[in-house]
DNA sequence: GTTGACTTTGCCCTTAGGGGAAGGGGTATA
DNA sequence: TATACCCCTTCCCCTAAGGGCAAAGTCAAC
């Protein structure tokens, strides 16, 4: 039996972080002296401090840790090995969204070494007044939380095209989102991806035409936060309302364009006269 | 001017972390009615306020923003360049360190899939008791912390061959790295980079050989820290006691591997009988 | 017996806000 | 003017995974 101490140097874990794990229930120590409260372990627990070591390293939560040492001897196996693949792929996720974020940090400190200040996008944002006409969609409507519009674009776009394909129907655009939530929510947005086509079957409906505030996004989606900020103010300050749902069309979308910056999406706020 | 609701739909932030960054001095409304408290915001916060976004998605703290927007047309332009880069470096060292690990993820994956119980290697750890002869090493000493120890050691390995060749030193064997620190920290660890020389010149100093508790790891780094587990496990059961600090000897290093399955790292424990 | 190292519990601190309660304010309508 | 309904305020507690520090009890060695 090792004193917490001991047990800590052995295993290269803080004696602090030891008296947590048996304060949640994770790694309770073999023997706890009743007199004095002194914690001891076995060497038995060293092996699975190192497991729970190798998990935290894969990005699992100690609560989901500790979950994964529970199904122990059960079925455990290929519950492990799902668990696995879902953080594998999370971490798949991760990396993608890591490499975007670093491909927008060099687009913008390239633009500074041009002297162009980093945010002067902000004033070249113009807002048009336009009059669209009635098309059918076919659009699948999904609940998207902010993390995983890059996977889940590629994904419902997928569906979507395949249903074009199988059913012969025939495309009429280029794609789009149309967005529910009226207003932006960090937990999850109610998100309707599109196509249009020229037949009304199974799964399209009628997108309305009408008055809308239009403007252009040319390069990195990025700047779209931006570009739906000027457009609500426009509307503010033009005195108009919004009486559907915004919706953005991917003109030039990602598989299109080999750079960035030839990326082209438009963004529609249908609208009235107050 | 704009109530908090209004500017909170406008640039997609909800009205609590509009309070918040009002709290600690981040982005103070434009004007606060000091009647009723409410606060308006202007449209000229909007364009800061994107700029916040942006900085927050290249993974700058709120503190860290708080400065940069300080700084705002003094000499601004060269700080935020080089904090661009600076973060710029973090986040391929964090995309490195992802990277690793999805690889060692993968690696457990196909072992559990080969039938063999992911930390089955914990079992065949074996211990030696050898001899080690005094030898002369070229150093470098310096206090890591544990995040990065990937780009540490190509840098510092780097430079002491760098000396090796334009001094023209004669090299005795594979890298090695000594740990000072007593235990393990993770706010930072003493360490010594070291490569073995023929000639004692200035920067060189003698690793004194003696009785050492050894073992062998092949395979990936991360099964390093249950060989150090092992080899503190196996002198405290023998009834040996550390004399000295631990070192590792990368007999094959990752440049000379072309499967992490390749490597081998010995360990060795300098130990006297208690 | 004393010293020094080790251990215990307890409390507050960290990031970037989220959730909800209690109470006051604003305005459009009947 | 009263009501309804939404909007705004402050205040307090909560998150994950521990770190830092203090006061007090305990252990082993000299």
């Amino acid at each position: 039996m090792l004193a917490i101490g001991e047990f800590s140097k052995i295993c290269g874990v803080s004696t602090k972080t030891l008296r947590y794990y048996a304060e949640i229930g994770l790694m309770i120590p073999d023997e706890i002296n009743p007199e004095n409260g002194y914690r001891y372990y076995s060497i038995k627990q060293l092996k699975k401090m190192i497991f729970i070591n190798r998990l935290k390293s894969y990005h699992f939560s100690l609560d989901e840790i500790k979950a994964i040492l529970e199904w122990e001897e059960d079925q455990s196996e290929e519950k492990l090995v799902s668990a696995l693949q879902h953080k594998q792929r999370e971490m798949y996720e991760k990396r993608d969204a890591l490499d975007y974020t670093i491909k927008q940090l060099n687009h913008d400190l390239s633009k500074i070494e041009q002297g162009i200040p980093m945010m002067s996008y902000l004033d070249n944002i113009e807002v048009q007044l336009v009059e669209t006409q009635p098309i059918d969609i076919l659009s699948i409507r999904q609940m998207m939380t902010s993390d995983d519009y890059a996977t889940g674009y590629g994904k419902y776009f997928s569906k979507l095209y395949e249903r074009i394909a199988t059913e012969k129907l025939t495309l009429l655009g280029t794609p789009m989102t149309i967005y529910h939530s009226p207003e932006f929510n960090p937990a999850g947005n109610d998100t309707e991806f599109a196509l249009p086509v020229a037949e009304a079957v199974k799964g399209t409906r009628d997108l309305p035409g009408g008055l809308c505030a239009k403007s252009v996004c040319k390069g990195l989606y990025s700047e779209l936060t931006a570009v739906y900020a000027r457009l609500r103010e426009w509307i503010e300050n033009e005195g108009y309302e919004l009486v559907r749902s915004p919706y953005e069309v991917y003109v030039i979308a990602p598989d299109q364009a080999s750079v960035p910056e030839e990326l082209v999406t438009e963004v529609y706020f249908p609208v009235r006269k107050k």
